[in-house]
DNA sequence: CAACGTAACACTAACCGTTAGGGTTTTGGA
DNA sequence: TCCAAAACCCTAACGGTTAGTGTTACGTTG
């Protein structure tokens, strides 16, 4: 008794994470492009209506946890110190997030997703949505009220950093070099970035 | 002159010409969601079969031309003077790419792609392509033998001034906004870009 | 110029992700 | 206790895409 979250949510929680876990089991045992939906479903113990009740898409099955860890540059913002500067910040979350795909248990699941033309694609789309997300975030740390095409420049440059920084040999070091650019990119915005 | 193809190929392009328009009449008339594929074929009168094999997927049917003015981009930085400073040459093709798209009767259309998502990620994903290639002709411009992060980086914020500018208010304006941050990002590059 | 190889196209039938429609069980609360 | 909603199941279908198998028209070569 005084489950904060009651019985119902519980077991709705313990039917999604069986579905990922069946699913990544199998596209990592199968291949993604091998794995149908109907298999997963049937791995899980669940009907097919259910698990897109779940996941929104077969895509979605895989990026099950990494969508909220991008969500850790748009908190940071939001909740930043008054006397922390700006792209310092987004340095050193950048940073974690990288390290989080380096190490870990990821590499097999990365190399999954480079595999897969519909898995990189989902990928992209969902960056997109968190830069729109951290420009908002930007532009309200900044006191605007909508974001700026500066802020949304910044964001799409911070969020592409992911992206580059996988593929590079030293990836620490990429996201270093290319924020070295970032910064440049910031201070050379025409109206005041720091109002 | 022009017309050293064959009968076949003169054919084929035909074909494929005459696919192109009755898609874009059909989603232009009725909506991209509401026309089918077997819809399509059947108004260019060519089985389903002969469609995919002129295009990949529903998508690149109104792509079409879209996909080779992008094309510019790379083939401008492979064929510059020696004398012409790179970021600026980007800037002036970038300048009339998005005149392109906003100008001429291509109104209708980015209307409907942005109210598709299924659209949008295919452009979006197209777009990647785009900065693949540029960043391999900015590096190859630079005499490195594959594309380094700065190259790979620059690129990317090159082909993302399309996706924001369109989206702005003002869109040349927003072109030369973000180029000014480009600019000093390029400027920040760690070893020297200019030899 | 006749015959052959092949490119372009057609037809059918299916695969796969996804959704609609309609029903059953479980849960939390009145 | 009983009810409304949530979570789940099943079936059937839709729409993009592909495989398999022919058929026709073109270009080439003996």
């Amino acid at each position: 008794m005084t489950e904060p979250p009651g019985r119902r949510e519980r077991k709705k929680a313990a039917t999604r994470q069986k579905i990922a876990d069946a699913a990544l089991r199998l596209f990592l045992e199968r291949g993604y492009d091998a794995v149908g939906i109907r298999d997963v479903a049937a791995e899980a113990d669940v009907a097919v209506t259910t698990l897109f009740s779940h996941f929104a898409s077969k895509e979605a099955l895989v990026f099950e946890q990494d969508a909220d860890f991008e969500q850790r540059l748009t908190r940071a913002v939001a909740e930043r110190a008054p006397d922390e500067p700006l792209i310092p910040l987004l340095k050193r979350e950048m940073h974690a997030l990288v390290r989080h795909c380096s190490t870990e248990g990821a590499a097999p699941v990365y190399r999954m997703i480079d595999g897969s033309p519909a898995l990189r694609q989902y990928e992209e789309t969902m960056r997109l949505r968190h830069a729109e997300a951290l420009a908002s975030a930007i532009a309200a740390d900044l006191g605007q009220a909508a974001a700026t095409t500066a802020c949304r420049a910044i964001a799409r440059f911070v969020i592409d950093v992911h992206a580059l920084a996988r593929e590079a040999k030293d990836p620490q070091a990429a996201v270093d070099e290319i924020f070295e650019m970032i910064e440049a990119a910031w201070e050379a915005v025409p109206p005041p970035p720091r109002g």
